[in-house]
DNA sequence: TCTAGTGTAGAATAAATCTTCCGCACAATT
DNA sequence: AATTGTGCGGAAGATTTATTCTACACTAGA
């Protein structure tokens, strides 16, 4: 009897238990037939479903399922139906499988590879994340808004404002007219009361948000000037004052954030921003 | 009772939950709205966990999810758990097609999300290469010396200064004397005299690269001070006189860099620093 | 036709999960 | 400074959910 019960080989990853489902299913009973026809035509189902909710879809008993799994070598419907959850997971991030790796034999290595591989892996999910969050037309919308300025202000502080000063030195690169508030001495204000309507501001507040950042990017708002944000929560008080809101959640190792999914973010915007100018200032003569 | 209990509106869609949410969140309670930041922040989480698994993400207590849910108008949590899993099923497998189709044919999209997706793959790429380049020895080592010395000078101009910005951040977080080298006012020459033997540096260069950056890290190694370097090319003018050198390609879209990769990079080692200072003080009585 | 064996359904059991409730703490208001 | 109200945490209770078990039905072979 146990040696029937006892299955060494319960498929860990779906593929694998997609192939094996597809190998056996000729000589399986009837209602184990069925039920993996209906496992494999619908594996949402599967993820989210109850046992009694997947079972009265195919028309089998709950039992039915747990048989089906233990069949299979897993322990009960519910270690099957992990397999299924954990595909809809990682239905986009392949890179989770590959760092994975590197985690594993972290072990081996000093603590300060582990870390770094942490923030590695951490990275690659903050890019993917990016790659989801953004959507085009925003992206175009605020492009074109910052193309169409004047003068570009870029409002961050703190752990932000490394961010605004790679635009700045980008922009200055790109002979985009642009200004960083609050890199110095108190004149911040002083600067902010030249913005006008015809201006623009790219502001950075992650989360705890610095007031200053708020207030100042308010003032620039108030003074007829659009402001596009950048910040990593739906929840910043930037939300209500902006233009263009992007929401970009960087994963965090051990609690640190690496900004890489905000620099890749800035970098596309700040090039972008200097493309659409090249293109509209041969026809605009505003040099 | 009733009519504060029972609410006339338990969102539907995943969407309008969103909205509501929004819309709410100012007036929430101290635990319900971290309950909300996370629940957007992470919609997955919530789709798959059990209340227990996601209350402990959350910092909350179970309870609180179910009261976060009751709050707007659903019956409990698993209610509230069925929207956010509806949404996973209808988005499930458009993301990555999302990308993939803008990556195809760049003609249809606009400009700018064809921008942005060239900086993220770049990213990654930078991130793999990160992973291959980095010594487990050399970064060991080179935590080492930095965890030791008294105060860590950063030395980075123009293109690594965002760089350096955000490990003085980091530093001045994590309580690790740090001086940022080259600021502003040309006071860096009297800081870089104090530098000596029991100091480190932490230098920055790609290329082009800043002379001065090259001279103020000989100043400081001829001071006794040990120089780690981070740079694009074995050939970099650091490589003489570093005590260790890392070699970190960043990819590049268009021409230009993000940054990704030099910023996952120096997080690992600010925060490896960090880590083995905390380890080291304990025994060392160097407040 | 009878018998042995395997598969299935449904109920009972066990486990996990969600929900409710109550005491305490904190904050705002008088 | 006292008081009222609201929010929170933790544990007990209720419900849903998965699993096991037993009796029955069907098929195949003699």
């Amino acid at each position: 009897m146990d040696d029937k019960a006892t299955k060494p080989s319960p498929p860990v990853s779906f593929d694998a238990l997609r192939a094996a489902i597809l190998e056996r299913r000729s000589d399986l009973p009837k209602r184990l037939t069925q039920v993996a026809a209906y496992a494999l035509d619908n594996p949402d189902e599967i993820a989210f479903g109850t046992a009694a909710s997947i079972a009265e879809a195919a028309r089998v008993q709950a039992s039915t399922l747990v048989r089906f799994a233990q069949h299979f070598g897993f322990d009960g419907f519910s270690s099957l139906q992990r397999v299924f959850r954990s595909r809809l997971r990682e239905k986009t991030s392949s890179y989770e499988e590959r760092l994975r790796l590197l985690e594993q034999d972290s072990g081996a290595m000093p603590e300060s590879m582990g870390i770094l591989s942490g923030f590695i892996t951490a990275g690659h999910r903050s890019l993917d994340a990016l790659a989801k969050a953004v959507e085009p037309e925003a992206l175009e919308k605020a492009t074109e808004i910052l193309a169409g300025a004047r003068t570009i202000y870029l409002i961050a502080k703190r752990r932000s404002y490394p961010i605004s000063a790679y635009m700045a030195y980008a922009f200055g690169k790109l002979r985009v007219p642009c200004i960083a508030v609050g890199t110095a001495s108190g004149i911040d204000d002083d600067l902010l009361a030249l913005a006008g309507p015809r201006d623009a501001a790219f502001a950075i507040s992650f989360s705890p948000y610095a007031s200053e950042t708020v207030n100042q990017a308010r003032a620039v708002a108030e003074r007829g000037a659009p402001v596009i944000s950048l910040t990593d929560s739906a929840f910043s008080p930037l939300a209500g004052l902006s233009a263009v809101l992007f929401e970009v959640a960087e994963s965090d190792h051990a609690g640190f954030r690496s900004l890489s999914a905000s620099m890749a973010f800035t970098m596309a915007l700040t090039v972008g921003i200097a493309e659409k100018r090249r293109l509209q200032g041969s026809s605009q003569s505003q040099s």
